[in-house]
DNA sequence: GTCGAAATGTACGGTACAGTACGTTTTGAT
DNA sequence: ATCAAAACGTACTGTACCGTACATTTCGAC
C-alpha cells in the first residue's frame, strides 16, 4: 500500500461523492443507460422491459447498470423522475386580457397533456400506481395539481378586482380544465389516438373560453353570442 | 338399460351444444372460476395475479380451469368481458325539466364512474390496453361514447325545440361531462382515493348544472345568481 | 507505456410462472 | 351397485428473467 501523491491529488480534484458519478465516461455510461431505459419503459411498461433488453439497447453490460441502479425499481424510479422532472412547467401569463391568458393557459396545457410522451408517461404512471404509489403521487403533483392551483390563484386575482364573477375559484377552475381536457383525455387513456392538430387545439381552445367567461364574467356576457353562431359542426 | 321416463325428459330439456358448458355441474365450476379471477385480476392486475393464484381462490383445479379457458390471456377477456357488459348502463329520462333531467343523469354517472369496482377496472384496462386494445375500446364504447351520445341526443332534442341555445350538441356534451367529471377522474387514477359520497356528488351535480345552464340556456339566464353565492367554500 | 479503476461479456443461481400429463377421486345418471 | 365423465392434485417441462460472480478488456491519468 503505497500513498503516492498524485493519485491523492487526483482524487481530490474528482470531489467524488460516494453515489454520484465521478468522471464524464461515468456520467455518459449512465446517461446511455437512461435513455435506453426511458425508451423502452415508455413504449413497453415496467414488467414487460426486462433488463436484458435495456442492457442490449444502451450498448453497455449488465454489471455496470447495476453498479449504477441497484435495481430495477430504481431504475424505474429514475427514469419516471427524470421526465417528469423535465416536463414543461405549466404557466399564466397573468394578464388583464383574460381571454387572451386563459386561451394561452389552454393551448399550453393541451400541447403538453396531448404529446406522444405525455400519453405515454400517463399509462406507465397508472399502470404502475400500485407498485409505485409516490411516483404517481409525484407526477399529479407536478402536473394536474400545479395547473389547477396556478388557474385557481389568477381567478382568485380576477374575482377580487371585479373582473370575474365567481363564486369558487376552486370549482371555476376544475370546471374550466374539465371542458378543456376531459373528452380528449380519456379517448387518449382508452384508444390509441393520434394527438390533435394545433388548428384543433387552438378551435377547442377558443370555444371553451368563450363558453366559460360566458358563464362566469359578468361584464362579458352575452357579447358575442353572434360571432359563435355560424362556423361550427 | 331402462330407459325410465323422467331421466329421458330432463336430457332433452338441456339441449347441450358443443362449446357451452353442459350441466350445472360445470355452470357452476365455471361461474367460481370466473368470480374468483375477477377478484384476483380486478385487485392486482394481469401480470401480477397467477393462475396457481386463481385456482387455489377458487377452489379447483388447474386442470379444470384449463378445460374451460385455453389460455390466461383467453380468461381474463372473459373476466373483463363480463364486469363491462353487466355494468350499469347510462340512462337519461328525456323529461322537459332539463335541470331535472341533467341533475339525474349527473348523478347517475358519478356514482357508476367514481365507484370502487370502476376505479379497479379503468386501472386494469389502462395497465392492459397495450396487450388487448380490443378490450379498451370495448369498455370506451359501452361507457364513456355511450354516455356521450345519450347526452348529445337529448340535446339536439331540445334544441330543436328552443328550449336551449347551443351551437353545437356534441361540444356541449363534452363539456358538461368534462366540468362534471374531469378533476375527481383524474384524483381517481392517480392517487388512490375515497370515491365521494353522495352529499358530495349531488353538490356538484347541482353546481355544474347550474353552471351548464347559465352559459347555454338562453331562457334561464342569470336567474339563480343570487342563491349560488353564499353557501360555496 | 504503465497502472488502477471502470466497463464488458458470459455464465450461472434462484425463482416464479404458464401450460401439460396423468393417475386418482368424486359425481350423478341408470 | 355400476360406470363414464368430470374434477382433482400433484408433479413436471420449459421458459423468462432478476441479480451476481468473475475473468477479461478498455480507458484515462500520470
Amino acid at each position: 500500500m503505497k500513498k503516492t501523491s498524485e493519485k491523492m491529488r487526483r482524487k481530490a480534484t474528482r470531489g467524488r461523492t460516494g453515489a454520484e458519478p465521478a468522471s464524464t465516461r461515468g456520467q455518459e455510461r449512465q446517461a446511455r443507460i437512461l435513455k435506453a431505459a426511458t425508451e423502452l419503459f415508455l413504449k413497453g411498461g415496467y414488467g414487460e422491459t426486462s433488463i436484458d433488453a435495456i442492457v442490449e439497447r444502451s450498448g453497455g453490460s449488465k454489471a455496470t447498470l447495476y453498479s449504477y441502479f441497484p435495481t430495477k425499481g430504481a431504475l424505474f424510479r429514475a427514469v419516471v423522475d427524470s421526465v417528469v422532472s423535465n416536463r414543461e412547467e405549466p404557466e399564466l401569463e397573468p394578464s388583464d386580457d383574460i381571454r387572451k391568458a386563459l386561451t394561452s393557459f389552454a393551448e399550453q396545457r393541451m400541447r403538453v397533456v396531448f404529446s406522444k410522451r405525455h400519453r405515454e408517461l400517463l399509462g406507465l404512471i397508472i399502470s404502475e400506481r400500485d407498485r409505485f404509489p409516490d411516483i404517481a403521487r409525484l407526477y399529479y403533483e407536478r402536473g394536474p395539481q400545479r395547473s389547477h392551483d396556478l388557474l385557481v390563484e389568477y381567478m382568485q386575482a380576477l374575482n377580487q378586482r371585479n373582473l370575474l364573477d365567481i363564486s369558487s375559484a376552486d370549482e371555476s377552475a376544475e370546471f374550466f380544465i374539465g371542458m378543456l381536457l376531459h373528452h380528449w383525455y380519456i379517448a387518449q387513456l382508452y384508444l390509441r389516438p393520434t394527438s390533435p392538430t394545433a388548428e384543433e387545439r387552438q378551435h377547442r381552445a377558443a370555444h371553451v373560453v368563450d363558453r366559460f367567461l360566458e358563464a362566469f364574467d359578468s361584464s362579458d356576457r352575452k357579447s358575442r353570442r353572434g360571432r359563435e353562431r355560424g362556423a361550427q359542426k
